[in-house]
Parts: structure tokens; sequence; C-alpha cells
DNA sequence: CTTTTTGTTCGGTTTGTTCCGAACTAATAA
DNA sequence: TTATTAGTTCGGAACAAACCGAACAAAAAG
């Protein structure tokens, strides 16, 4: 499937993970709620058994897999965690805001050196507070899916 | 320096650079209008002549940095590019664009998935249409920031 | 009790990144 | 001409990441 290789090269990127552990999370999310077994991951995604129990775990320690289980057959099948997106958004408001708190603190320095440099020198501090307005923005838009999403799962 | 220090961390992640390429980016933007020269950042960051050279060769081909020269100087005085702004802007609108593609691939993989599936193992697709909302809306406030930016360029 | 299924753990190889030192170049200064 | 300044280029060391195979474990099946 070259969907689970386009979406893998995506994920490898967004999610910062080893390419074999995109692909099994690309899997994990094109095979829906019928789940993913671990030879399934082994046979079709041609990797060893020892890197996908590694990399399987490690995706269940980030939260971003879980697994359910059928009477009477020992296989675990593996879906994405439906807490996933909500960790993801909150991962990125966090990120937001660390960028935030480095514009205020480059801000604050700057005023200070500013002070002693001759005016030809001086650091331009408009562009901080034009990015600080643009994070806000970006941070209630996100604000604004990830209560759409709550209300969504409470319908369900 | 720590702010250098904090900077580069921030920059590392952020920008994707090796450490000392983080360290170079962030001694150019705290230094300002007055320049960094080679050597003085081989003494402040402790780093070889070499690994300089290959990292600042490196921040000028990503158009990250620009320098300027002085009469009967031969040194070079590295700043920050006015555009690495603009770029940093339209590269994460380009990102935004190419995950807003993918979710239409996966919406449209998954409604032909859907077709030929039990209903109770269908794919749920509402996410798909919440997170191309949140992208429109956020590629729409880093939108209004780049304008807001244009403008106050053409001011000065 | 032995075999099969469903994995896990460990050691090692391969591959890639990051940085350094030494040797080099090109321009200016003495 | 020789020395100094300001950098570049190349080879390799040191480290880290990603993956594999072989041996192991634990439970169920035969």
């Amino acid at each position: 499937m070259g969907l689970v290789e386009k979406l893998g090269v995506h994920l490898e990127d967004r999610e910062q993970l080893a390419p074999v552990a995109a692909r099994i999370l690309a899997y994990i999310i094109l095979t829906g709620k019928k789940g993913s077994t671990f030879d399934d991951m082994v046979t079709i995604l041609c990797a060893s058994k020892s890197t996908i129990s590694t990399h399987l775990n490690h995706l269940k320690d980030l939260h971003k897999i879980v697994y359910f289980t059928k009477t009477g057959d020992r296989k675990k099948y593996f879906i994405i965690n439906r807490d996933m997106v909500f960790h993801h958004i909150d991962d990125m408001m966090q990120k937001w805001k660390e960028e935030r708190d480095i514009h205020l603190e480059l801000k604050e320095y700057k005023e200070k050196i500013n002070t002693i440099e001759s005016e030809n020198e001086k650091f331009d501090l408009t562009f901080h507070d034009d990015y600080i307005k643009f994070i806000d923005g970006a941070t209630s838009s996100i604000e604004e899916l990830r209560n759409k999403l709550t209300n969504n799962k409470l319908d369900i």
C-alpha cells in the first residue's frame, strides 16, 4: 500500500518517529477498527519481529496506540488511541506556549540592550509583538478545534 | 550567555539544526545589527574553525543569514536575513498545506473502504473535516501575520 | 511432555550525524 | 618575499540511531 509509505513519511516528520515506527502507525491508522496484529505487521512491513516489538511498545508508551483482544485468541489487535488527537493538539499548544515564552524573553533581553545601545543599532521589537499575536490567534483556532472534537466525542 | 544556549536548544528543535548550527544562529540573532564575525563565533561558541565554517555556509544556503562588510576590513559581519521570518511563515503554510492534502487523501481512501465495509467497522470521517477546518483557521491567522509584517516592512 | 504461537530481550552490524584537526588557499600586510 | 589574516576542504574519530538475528519466555495446543 503506497498510502502507508506516504502517510509514513509524513508521520516520520510530524511525530519524530523512526521509519519503521512511522510505517507501523500509518498501517494501524489505515487498518482502522479491525485492528492490526504483530504478525500482520512483520509480514506486510517486511521488518523483523524485534523491530516491530520495540516500536510497537514505544508507540504504546507514547499513548499513540492501544489494543483489544478476542476471547480464545492470544493475538493483540492494535488500533489508534482515540486520545491521540487530543495529545497531538495539547502538544501543539504546549509548543506554541514555549515559543511565546521565548519571544517574551528575547523581547525583554533586547529591550534591556536597547537602553545602552546607540540609536542605529537598536533592535526592532515590533516583530515579537506581532508574532505573539499570531500565536494567540493560532492557539484559539486549535482550542476551538479541541472543543469541537470533545463535543463530537460526547455525541457518540 | 545563557540565552544563546536556551534559544539554541529551541532553534535546534524548531529549525532542525545541529547543536552548533543552532548556537550560531542564536548568537547572530542576539548580536543584532552589529553583526557577528567568524572569529567571534570560534571564540565564544568554543567550536573549531571547520565546524563554524561548515555551519555558517549551511545557514547561508538556507537563506537564514546574510553578511555585510566594511571597507578596509576583510571580515564578514553576519546578521539574520530579514526575510527569514517570511521564509519561516511560508514553510509553516506549506507544511499545513501538505497536512491538509494528506487528510483529504486519507478521507478519500477511507470513504472508498467504507463502501465495502460492514457498518460497525466503518471509519469515522468527521475528524478529518474538523481538522481541515482548523488548518484553514490557522492558515488565515498566519496569513494575517504575514500581511501585518509586510506592511510594517514597507513603513520603514 | 513436546510443539506451536505470540511475542520479548540482548548483542552486534550498519548507517548516519556531528564535530575536530591538519593541510590548504587567497588576499593583504610587513 | 615572507608572514598574517580569514577562511575552506578533506579525512577521520566519536557517538548515536535504526534495524536485525538468535536465543529466550510464557502460555496454550496436541
